[in-house]
DNA sequence: GTGTATATCTCGGGG
DNA sequence: CCCCGAGGTATACAC
């Protein structure tokens, strides 16, 4: 990892073109040669960046990025405050608890609280237009898709629109519910779910998990 | 700006729980106090990080920074290789050419490329659930709803399909036909939205402000 | 403040 | 490679 702090303008011009003039920033380059600048504020985000795999070229006070895609990244120095680099070696990487396809998988050991007797046919069930989280049948053995998501939207809305009108053209399902569950679920997408005929679940993720543990310590 | 690299083991308790075990890496502080917590690789994006505002609690080879809303982010320390503090001053910021709002910009000034004789009425024109980018009238006097998007895709045409669907309720309005208009729009989105009905143009940004500078040149 | 749409979104997974 | 979906999305803007 190397650091350089200095007074720079950069320019950008690829999928847009962004420039900026001179200022003091943090200029990171990193192992795998992607290169940020960061202002002094402004959240995590850098005020222009180019990513791996690129190649970095170093002229007289003038660094040039390009990448396969013909972008290019230029910065031009006028006073090097700082520049260090570093060995960091291998990062071990994050680990994560609590997102949307642990809310799936604890809705797939416990459908019930989607609907009464709610049994699980399968998880990331297929169709031509991309997998639909859950596919249950309901105590009657009518078909149930759930859609899963930790915010409850208006796009996630649409989505489950989709994979029911995909999923409506299969005589072996037809006719197919819609479930739409989530942590919490935004006005505006519950009314257009229910508009939709769209049932709305509201789940608890620790309730979820207790019971979920309880579930299983029955076998 | 703080640069701070480092040994460290990091943990986040908030939206979710995320924990990384200890290893190099770059912390770092800005101005508006927003902490960030780099690897070596991966793009832009640090592996931990936690926005402005707030507090930052330096104990003995911890830090834990909370905000108000109760989410906290721990580092621990074990090894400190560098730990650097420069003042940048302001930044100026940064300037953008190319967004989705100069391409509406440039249709505004030139709806006939999206369609014969097509006058703008009024950009941004506001429905309940949203702006519509630009509405004009045809020839013949009929209104036109158009979606401006830099990259075609299914979102934008179920965007437009809703306002469609709203402005078609309006007397004074209907019937509204729906004009897709994109630098470049995928097979998926040009299916779904000549299925139902909606006219898709690719508009190139260049011509398009070409053409604009000679509309404007002739008053 | 909520609600909506954009982003050089980033990032990962599957075909 | 593209397509699709999730994200602690962040960010800007209108109501």
């Amino acid at each position: 990892m190397r650091l350089v702090l200095a007074r720079c303008s950069v320019t950008y011009d690829g999928r847009l073109t962004a420039s900026l003039p001179p200022a003091v920033r943090l200029v990171l380059v990193k192992a795998d040669g992607c290169v940020a600048v960061h202002a002094d504020g402004g959240a995590y985000k850098p005020l222009n960046w180019m990513n791996a795999p690129n190649t970095l070229l170093e002229g007289d006070g003038t660094w040039t990025v390009t990448n396969p895609k013909g972008e290019t990244l230029t910065i031009a120095f006028s006073e090097v405050l700082l520049d260090v680099c570093h060995d960091c070696g291998e990062d071990p990487g994050l680990t994560k608890d609590g997102v949307e396809a642990h809310l799936q998988e604890l809705l797939a050991v416990s459908p019930s609280v989607l609907g009464k007797g709610l049994r699980l046919v399968r998880r990331e069930y297929p169709t031509d237009i991309g997998p639909v989280d859950l596919l249950c049948r309901d105590a009657a053995g009518a078909a149930v898709a759930v859609e899963v998501k930790r915010r409850g939207e208006i796009d996630g809305v649409e989505q489950l629109t989709r994979y029911l009108d995909r999923l409506n053209r299969d005589p072996l399902l037809r006719p197919v519910r819609g479930v739409f569950a989530a942590q919490r679920i935004k006005p505006q997408a519950r009314v257009l779910a229910e508009d939709r005929g769209i049932y709305c679940v509201e789940v608890d993720y620790d309730a979820l998990r207790g019971l979920a543990g309880d579930e299983l310590r029955l076998f």
